[in-house]
RNA sequence: GGGCGGUUAGCUCAGUUGGUUAGAGCGCAGCCUUGACAUGGCUGAGGUCACAGGUUCGAGUCCUGUACCGCCCA
């Protein structure tokens, strides 16, 4: 924007951001070993981006974690750490096979059509198409990952780390084999995670159903209840609680299943539930976690009465075999019904589970599966974050975090997918397993050694979850002892949703800590979601969305990036509202506007070359020191928030610092000076250079925050010998200790000027005419208000200004107290009702700090509190009180 | 059923170890076409910090309980 004035007066993002993202891209400063820093005893600073799905495109939820991440990243670039931002892709098996299943269907292919090896072949090639598409869009975010080193969680590098991962997870003997009950989709027909599950609330019923005695008659036995009557097919037991008494002499007998004609032992477990329906249950260990638990603890056989579409098996009794389930348990009810076995039916609210890409009720299955012993990984998990090793921000997740490891189950890894890494295991005909982590296979069976031609394959793959378990080292090139791992292992934050915390976060501290020997990150941060404006979630079901790209184009990537962090506070939900937007490309503008007016104003004086900054300020008198106090305090402060994850106070430190004091004070001071012809010209070119320098300053502290609007004025400025080329390596701010020279004077000047300013408004004098000004100021504040006062008569809009030592015994006029200020406004053509509402300003304020006072002095009064409050605390009542008293006094002037 | 979070201005939200004057944006009212910006400037109104107790010299902040809302787990 060398150019600014020529860009008109609004900021145009469409213009200056492709523009800085072509220097961004010319440049290779996101590669943190590219640039060799001055401070290279720093540590580096490592954040492993989370890979997004591969096939889908850019939501808000992406647009908030790519700019939190960038801002840490830049501004632990800026500071001079190696800073290694690491983006990828994840390969999402079930969702990308949803989305290439749809696209092959349009060519009337299929799955089963094109055959395992071909469908791969194919998705092979769609993702390289696709692959690059939302990290393409990252970028238009600004997002400054060293796209050098971005990964795919099935390339080859990937794949080799989860098969050396699975094959020492089996050689210490974490991983195993077993049959077990999974979450069986009949849609995708493949088993998936809790994490792959919604459970809603959702009407249906209770059946009570007699199962009557072996041998007796049709009203003996027990009324067993479900809400899944057509289970009953593989029924292999009823329970009842142990403590009740309806039931205690039943205990032992055996009652006969319907249809089956089975009998089944009556047991007694407490897992029943003696409030729900009748107190007994039936028991289909194949189709019922809790009924596959209370089996094995009784030795009930376990049939399974569904096939893999959720349809009754083929050798079950007619007329039911071959039903999808829901028709079968409508005909079950009707011949129960009939038989005259159906005592009841009654209305309940269920909790089914659904698998989350297709909507199906999940179906209980019994399938032999591969587990990792979740345990012995979870306590050292645990043992991480309670030694301090790892941090969780904010730390009330640390009690989830606790009690979901401590209650961990084992963790079902196979999948019954293509897409994705083939578990390596290999079986015999002996039933032997060979897992190697050799991508030619395995030379024959380690127990039999049985030819490799004679063995068989797992055919199911890994959870997507497991590699993306992987990803903070599996990224750095391991198993290899690559200088990358070396370098950057453990990385500094993982920065992720809440939501995710136990499915992979938990599963990348195991992973890391089991197979790296240390935990992957020192901090998880975690965010909240981006709600709509209603506080709805989005969703595309719901039309919710909205597109980060839209909004990109309409107020521009900073804008949108500062609007979310300003509305992050850790882990808390956020609603992205239009006004939040639009306040934001507000700020963009202003300080669009801010900096033109800065290189518009340079005086035309000689210059000279730019300053070292505190020479700058230093050169420009009280005003400079002011400056320099006000824009260290704001680096101070900005600082601060930002190490300890305190976003939105940072989005709002800076936001003030520019606003209200760059913008409002430290230009409109320097306005008059810079125009004015009877200012020396050494400090006409001073009090440019100390605005020149604050304005750096502050567009440093913002640009992790909004990095192309910066990047884009910071080029305009006139810059140093030796500088950085891009202000995203420049140095990040730090404080010096400026001495704050005559600051206060200058603010109790300020305070003035806002004072004669409602004086103004509330008297209704008009706002364009000039009023002469009378102050009354001490010793100690004229000479500052002397330098002022071209400024305060500008800002006030009063003229002739005079500062004196008291007023003369006719003082008139508006009377006007700001601080160790008094002051008499002019109003000779004022209107008397509107003096006397100027009066009951005064009035008003008055009797607020009489009230004030009154409180201020009781406490310091009170010899508990002046005993026990500390004694800065004291001295501040006590330098409260006295401002009070001065401050009354020259209220009471008012009669005078 | 267990756990966690929330309740602060009309709306959306900040408020870090307790410090007495609780902030912002939007909205609202009045004034201002002053040469960076009307995507602006100036001034102002608006809050018993959900409720009830407690600890403390002092509570939006800590403790206990209640109500309502939300999320997670079972």
């Amino acid at each position: 924007m060398s150019n600014a004035k020529e860009l008109g007066p609004s900021y145009t993002p469409s213009a200056i951001e492709p523009r800085v993202a072509e220097r961004w891209a010319a440049s290779n400063y996101s590669d943190p070993d590219a640039r060799p820093r001055a401070s290279g005893d720093l540590p580096p600073f490592t954040i492993i981006m989370p890979p997004p799905n591969v096939t889908g495109g850019l939501h808000v939820g992406h647009a908030l974690f790519v700019t939190l991440e960038d801002l840490l990243v830049r501004r632990a670039r800026m500071q001079g750490r190696a800073a290694l931002w690491l983006p990828g892709v994840d390969h999402a098996s079930i969702a990308a096979q949803f989305v290439l299943d749809k696209v092959i269907a349009a060519e009337g292919e299929s799955r089963a059509s094109l055959g395992r090896e071909r469908y791969l072949e194919r998705m092979h090639t769609f993702m390289d198409e696709t692959r690059g598409v939302i990290l393409g869009q990252f970028r238009r975010l600004g997002a400054s990952a060293d796209w050098g080193r971005t990964r795919f969680t099935m390339d080859e590098m990937s794949s080799r780390a989860v098969r050396t991962a699975f094959a020492t997870l089996y050689e210490r003997g974490l991983a195993y084999r077993t049959e077990a009950l999974v979450n069986w989709c009949p849609g995708c027909k493949t088993s998936v995670s809790d994490l792959e599950s919604v459970a809603a609330e959702e009407q249906g019923s209770i059946w009570e159903i007699r199962y009557p005695l072996e041998g007796g008659a049709s009203d003996s036995g027990v009324v067993v209840a479900t809400t899944r009557p057509e289970t009953l097919l593989g029924d292999t037991g009823v329970a009842v609680h142990p403590a009740d008494p309806r039931y205690a002499a039943l205990v032992g007998r055996r009652v006969v299943v319907p249809f089956v004609e089975r009998a089944v032992p009556i047991v007694a477990d407490d897992f029943v539930d003696q409030a729900f329906g009748t107190g007994a249950v039936k028991l289909t260990p194949a189709h019922d976690p809790n009924d596959r638990e209370a089996g094995l603890r009784h030795n009930l056989p376990a049939p399974t009465i569904l096939d893999e579409s959720a349809r009754i098996v083929s050798d079950a009794p007619a007329p039911f075999a071959g039903m999808d389930r829901f028709a079968a348990r409508k005909a079950i009810v009707a011949a129960l019904e009939e038989r005259g076995q159906l005592v009841s039916v009654k209305p309940h609210t269920a909790n089914p589970a659904r698998c989350q890409r297709s909507n199906d009720i999940l179906e209980p299955r019994l399938r032999t599966q591969w587990f990792i012993k979740a345990k012995p990984l979870a306590e050292k998990a645990l043992a991480a974050t309670r030694e301090g090793k790892t941090t969780i921000v904010p730390a009330h997740f640390e009690k989830t975090w606790e009690h979901w490891l401590t209650e961990i189950r084992d963790w079902n890894v196979s999948r019954q997918l293509w897409w994705g890494h083939r578990i390596p295991a290999w079986y015999c005909s002996e039933g032997h397993i060979t897992v190697t982590a050799d991508a030619a296979g395995p030379a024959g069976c380690s127990a039999c050694g049985a030819p490799p031609e004679a063995l068989t394959q797992e055919s199911d793959i890994f959870d997507t979850w497991f590699s993306s378990g992987l990803w903070p080292f599996s990224t750095l090139g391991w198993p290899d002892q690559t200088p990358d791992l070396a370098r950057y292992y453990p990385s500094q934050v993982m920065e992720t949703g809440h939501d995710i915390l136990f499915f992979w976060v938990a599963r990348m501290m195991m992973l890391g800590i089991e197979l790296m020997g240390e935990p992957p990150f020192e901090t998880i941060y975690l965010h909240g979601m981006v709600r709509d404006p209603e506080g709805a979630k989005m969703s595309k079901t719901k039309g919710n969305v909205v597109d980060p790209l839209s909004l990109i184009d309409d107020v521009g990537a900073d804008a949108l990036r500062f609007a979310l962090v300003s509305g992050t506070a850790p882990g808390a939900d956020q609603r992205l509202v239009p006004e939040k937007l639009e306040n934001s490309r507000n700020f963009m503008n202003k300080l669009w506007n801010a900096a033109r007016y800065v290189l518009g104003a340079r005086p035309d004086v000689p210059i000279g070359d730019r300053p070292q900054g505190r020479d700058a300020y230093a050169a420009a008198g009280p005003y400079g020191a002011w400056l320099a106090a006000r824009t260290e305090a704001a680096v101070v402060d900005v600082e601060h928030a930002l190490a300890t994850y305190a976003f939105s106070e940072a989005a709002q430190r800076i936001y003030d610092a520019l606003w209200a004091e760059y913008c409002d004070q430290a230009i409109e001071l320097a306005k008059v000076t810079l125009a004015d012809p009877a200012v020396s010209p050494e400090m006409r070119a001073a009090t440019w250079w100390s605005l020149v320098e604050s304005l750096d300053t502050l567009l440093r502290l913002l640009h992790p925050m909004a990095p192309f609007i910066t990047e884009g004025i910071w080029e305009a400025l006139p810059h140093r010998e030796g500088e950085a080329d891009l202000l995203a390596v420049a140095d990040w701010p730090t404080a010096h200790g400026t001495p704050t020279g005559a600051s206060a004077e200058i603010d109790a000047w300020l305070e003035l000027v806002r004072e004669v300013r409602a004086a103004r408004t509330a008297a209704k004098l008009p706002a364009g005419a000039w009023l002469p000004l009378v102050v009354a100021a001490p010793a100690s504040l004229q000479q500052i208000g002397m330098m002022l006062a071209p400024a305060i008569e500008r800002l006030a809009r009063v003229r002739p200004l005079l500062i004196q030592e008291t007023f003369g015994g006719d003082a008139e006029g508006l009377l006007v107290v700001a601080g160790n200020l008094t002051a008499r406004l002019s109003a000779p053509a004022a209107d008397p009702d509107a003096l006397a509402a100027d009066r009951e300003r005064r009035a008003k304020d008055l009797a607020a700090a009489r009230t004030q006072l009154a409180a201020t002095e009781a406490r310091l009064a009170d010899p508990s509190f002046t005993g026990k409050a500390p004694p800065a605390v004291v001295d501040g009542a006590e330098r409260r009180a006295k401002e009070l008293r001065d401050e009354i006094a020259r209220l009471e002037g008012e009669g005078g």
